[in-house]
DNA sequence: TGGTTGACTAAGT
DNA sequence: CACTTAGCCAACC
């Protein structure tokens, strides 16, 4: 069995914690877990296929909005995707913050 | 130990 | 408005 570090159960546990409809940026979660915005997108960058159903890691997008992982590839083609499936409302590749934008408080 | 890289962000040119 | 720097932090070589 693998351990993932404490700073990305961290991050796990905060992701958990993005409601339906709601979409935050890399920086509220690096708030959240105490890292940086930057560490948090290399952390993401390097989940697994196996890791995709534990957490809604496409609730995640940059704080404009845009879905990110586009540069990464097919990747970035299923968060779109999976966004659409949930009603997100999406434009250019980018997600609505005025009206997804979730705040952790 | 030190340089490089990266799903970021803010500020400068 | 497009591109560049700089600051930030964790992992890899």
């Amino acid at each position: 069995m693998s351990q993932k570090s404490e700073l990305k159960q961290k991050v796990f546990d905060t992701v958990n914690k993005i409601p339906l409809g709601g979409v935050v940026y890399f920086g509220q979660i690096a708030s959240q877990v105490g890292s940086d915005a930057r560490t948090v997108g290399w952390i993401l960058s390097g989940m697994v296929v196996a890791e995709y159903d534990l957490i809604p890691w496409y609730r995640v997008v940059s704080k404009n909005g845009y879905i990110s992982s586009l540069k990464l590839g097919h990747k970035g083609l299923l968060q779109k995707q999976l966004l659409l499936k949930e009603g997100y409302i999406i434009i250019e590749d980018s997600v609505d913050m005025k009206k997804h934008l979730f705040n952790f408080d």
